[in-house]
DNA sequence: TATGAATGAGAGTTCATTCAT
DNA sequence: GATGAATGAACTCTCATTCAT
């Protein structure tokens, strides 16, 4: 990838979450990255493919930092790693998780985006319910519950980073999240 | 709250929705709620504050369909009568409650909107945990978590209308939800 | 008419025979109107428009001011008057003239803008055949030769303006007319 | 001429009279020649001058396909072979005849541009006066006409493709085009 | 000669907001 | 209160042209 392009996508993405799609400016943008506006259109076709971009630049950060650990180890820890390692993102990656939530909830998101869901946490809820380690619920409804109780975990810890250092916490979270899983 | 005022509120949640805040002029909302686009400017101070007053009433509407039943029942009848009527009002008012994720998400949400939180909610879960009757984690968690669950519930129900008929489903899905937040 | 609509198109008028249509930026045609930018895309739907509607007002006007004299008279006398008054709108509305050619010949026109023809001068020439006053070829050859002829002489005369004062000389030129025409 | 050169001319011309003027990048001219965008400029000073290249094209193109047959036949009778010719051209050759004409009514005519009339033309209507075979009515006047009901002829046909297989009616017309020309 | 990424001035158009009626 | 024509700053996007390779 261009480091053109590259710098274009860092600069949205801090540009969008501090003041938004509509107060973001794409001549904002290339200004922040330092190339001239045209360029911006000659590697993204509008600023909505720009948006979408960005969109999946995050996604795809999210999953290269919050991969499963090796298939040998249990249900529950591997569980456990995403559950801690989603988080640890979150927290040095508040702006990305930002944007994910903004644009998962904006009227950019088509349909189609549910596909950019973590393929290998879904193969993990899989196994787990397969294996009957995770409860026999709807697996759909397994997996917005999955998704939805690490972004509170997530949220929770960004409001109160100081909470983050304190391992009893963290274990007790963890806990709990578990908790609500097993079978 | 006058007729036209009133008219505009709808006008503006259905194109919202529609079309995000952007994709709506507010031109487009009076036109839609039949007035001239300067009334508009009578009933709200701008664009924002529309966007704010339509917030507020969705948030009210919400809270005023989910009243929690009356403090003899147990802790537990409460939440399920709070849990399935989040997701009958979220299925009969699914633009309201995109809008509600819409405006949290976006860049018009300042921190002062966590006042917003359903406050009833805040209150059964207070006391919950005060009787034991709830898990005793981090309460400000516990809270981000039931929200979340809630809205993980609904949203599988919206996708899914046709499991919603199914009482079956519903019981296993408030089960699970139940038991993820017992004591 | 608005007096600002009018306004628009008597600017656009002069300013796209002066520079072209690419070479006149809407914003000069309003500035030279003396309104905002906006006001010009509050009575045009986009410049293409302005085009389509500056043509139309050539063409009314040029009816307007050719208008056939009344049926009484003989049909060579009714081409005799038709053939001076075009001329004569053309020496004195050069700028309407010019902006009907560029038009018609431009990207601009479409197909259907043949009917923009004037119906007078086609009902002249159906009468001249029928009473066989006027030559039996083809009509539609006949009404596309009577129009490019009388554009001829219009832009001889307003090449050679002097020669216009000279009234054998247009005697002359009528006469090449009419036996061109006649049964 | 180099063939990247000429690849450039036909593309321009092509999509010219497709979209215009300003309804053509360079470098959709330049992707339609398979070339780089680059490349155009070293071939051409600017789109003007493309443009200026494509006109002199045609010109040059529809003078070669309407030389006026030998001095030893009848002046009738050569403009019999001019009349035919420049239809036959006219319909094989449709984009070139519009790219004329679009051009010949822009802004991009200069004065200058009078010079590319047909020298051929011009020779055989002064020699048509001075021998009294064609109407003694001012000489400018009766180029102007006789290029404009070429012109005429030639849209019709181009209008009707069908009559143009009727010998016959090209008879008349021919008939109709001398009678209005001879002394 | 050829390339095509990069440029940036400038285009058409939008739209929140105002204000005379 | 209601109207809607008018405003003009600001936006997204275009495209002729350049130049390092």
């Amino acid at each position: 990838m261009s480091d053109k392009r590259k710098r274009l996508i860092e600069s949205a993405l801090e540009l969008f979450v501090l003041n938004g799609f509509q107060g973001t400016p794409t001549s904002q943008v290339a200004k922040h990255a330092g190339v001239a506006t045209g360029t911006l259109f000659h590697h993204f076709d509008s600023k909505a493919d720009l948006i979408q971009c960005v969109y999946q630049h995050c996604v795809d950060l999210r999953a290269e930092h919050s991969t499963i650990s090796d298939g040998s180890l249990t249900v529950k820890q591997r569980l456990k790693d995403l559950f801690l390692g989603r988080i640890a993102w979150g927290l040095s990656n508040s702006a990305a998780l930002t944007f994910i939530h903004r644009f998962e909830n904006s009227a950019f998101a088509s349909p189609d985006d549910e596909l950019l869901k973590d393929p290998n946490l879904v193969a993990l809820i899989q196994e787990g319910q397969s294996s009957r380690k995770l409860r026999l619920i709807d697996a759909a409804l397994l997996q917005l519950s999955v998704e939805s109780l690490l972004d509170s975990a997530t949220r929770f810890y960004s409001r109160y980073p100081e909470k983050y250092q304190d391992e009893m916490h963290k274990y007790s979270s963890f806990n709990f999240f578990w908790t609500a899983l097993k079978y």
